[in-house]
DNA sequence: AGGCAGTTTCCACTGAGTGGAAGCTGCCTC
DNA sequence: GAGGCAGCTTCCACTCAGTGGAAACTGCCT
């Protein structure tokens, strides 16, 4: 569904281009669990196909996937194929940044999605990319190419743009000095105007995109904080638009967001200092 | 929150009662990451908390986690303790039964919270457990243990009795024929009278289950079908009750939680043959 | 200033992990 | 139904990656 991860990590700043290192079993163990999530997701993949893109030999790859099998990282499908393991899916909702703000978040987002019967995202900063931690969704709502666990660009989702508006200094400009992609003619992919775009999104405490992931969406994303006041997510609700009517927010979906987002906060511990 | 974890695995069957074998890079990474879960869910532990846990020595321990740390499967907190990571979590939520289900299913568990404003349920069968895939709850709920990947017996909560009821016989007869613990006095521990459950169950198509596994709470489950028929997961709601007035089934409760099931059955491409 | 618990680094030894090659299996083709 | 082929599994001698005891380091509490 989704498209390229940009997998740009912020933190790990690899020495001088090394090419990832696969010495280790460590490193061949994991090489073999990204081998499904990169380049692109793969749902079910043929020992040899895991063995191409993990870039090992073979007989090392079939035995290592026997050790994620026998742990239940990996399963061996009917058709003989591997797709990830229910053990990896209930280690990895313990992990507690997703756990703890999913829960807290979770009545919230329902509520939001009930006043508006769209589809409500919550997603956090990760890296360079705005990762989706949830994602609501009707029977009925817009085709988006959102994913609970994928990720997506700041600059050109509501979401996005909220979490780079009050991400630290040098990571916008990490950001912005990177490529920026144009998914559409309404992507803003300028430096400068995006700089604007960021300090209007800090005053106003919202982000209005429209037109410029996905034809035919627009979305209403503002920022969740925690006791301290750090923003640590977002939430937005993305709806369907004519590309021919663009910017019009409506009042009610945005004081939905609003709220919704100041409900999170405040049952993560936030105080508004201002009104 | 919750208890023990009941890790019984049905198809994991061990040669002569073998000690668990710790040999291997691979074992010893994988009980690195089951320290966080096992015996109790720890949001995070110290590098000797791990070694203990896991069972390995300490300068081990302390490479193999730098390992985890550098991929980002587990992450080192300010406060030098460790926490299961981001990776992880995004790894582990493509799993595909899990995401499949979920994403499927998320627009029925919706409109049923909606409709009756109780806790909802997801859960599969995972060897001798029930196994919670989502877990939707408004702001007021009762309080229950469950927690999205978390387990919980089969005979004492509805989804489990559910699974139970239409997993394959000689499941039914290796669940029955282990110890069943007694969580209140309501819980039925009888494997004759399970068996005549089962059965009703199998008939009416919804587990009703009162007071017998936290006090203070009933659960009306339903199962969930493929396109082949079998039965895949199941859904339930868990409402309050009072202690005294036991066994009143709302018929719009029960009524609302079949039609979750059979929506959710239909959407995966199941087509009942009766009525 | 001394003690202590938890963490990090070091390094010589060695058996666990490696991967090329040979052997299987089931499927498609002529 | 013989032959070929792609994908999977098993084997095994070599060797270097992984090991873990011990020593050094850190910060905290007497």
């Amino acid at each position: 569904m989704s498209g390229k991860p940009a997998r740009a990590r912020y933190t790990e700043e690899r020495g001088e281009g090394a090419p990832a290192d696969d010495r280790g079993v460590a490193r061949r163990l994991f090489a073999i669990l990204d081998a499904f999530t990169t380049p692109t997701l793969a749902s079910s993949l043929s020992l040899t196909a895991i063995a191409d893109r993990a870039g090992l030999p073979l007989s090392t790859t079939h035995r290592m996937v026997a050790e994620w099998v026998s742990w239940g990282g990996l399963t061996r499908q009917d058709d003989g194929r591997y797709s990830l393991g229910m053990r990896l899916w209930e280690v990895g909702v313990q992990t507690p940044t997703a756990r703890n703000l999913r829960t807290i978040a979770l009545p919230y987002l329902e509520d939001l999605y009930e006043s508006s019967r769209e589809h409500v995202h919550l997603a956090v900063l990760d890296g360079l990319d705005a990762l989706y931690l949830e994602k609501l969704s009707g029977h009925h709502a817009v085709r988006v190419i959102s994913r609970v666990g994928g990720r997506l660009p700041l600059h050109s989702t509501g979401v996005g743009l909220v979490l780079l508006a009050y991400a630290p200094n040098d990571l916008i400009d990490a950001y912005l000095s990177g490529s920026l992609d144009k998914y559409l003619p309404g992507t803003v992919t300028s430096p400068e105007e995006l700089r604007r775009r960021l300090a209007g999104i800090r005053t106003e405490g919202v982000a209005v995109m429209s037109e410029e992931m996905t034809a035919g969406s627009s979305s209403l994303a503002a920022p969740i904080r925690d006791r301290t006041g750090r923003v640590v997510a977002a939430v937005s609700i993305v709806t369907r638009t004519s590309p021919f009517a663009p910017h019009k927010p409506d009042p009610a979906h945005e004081q939905a967001v609003r709220a919704a987002a100041h409900g999170v906060s405040r049952a993560l511990g936030y105080r508004r200092s201002d009104s």
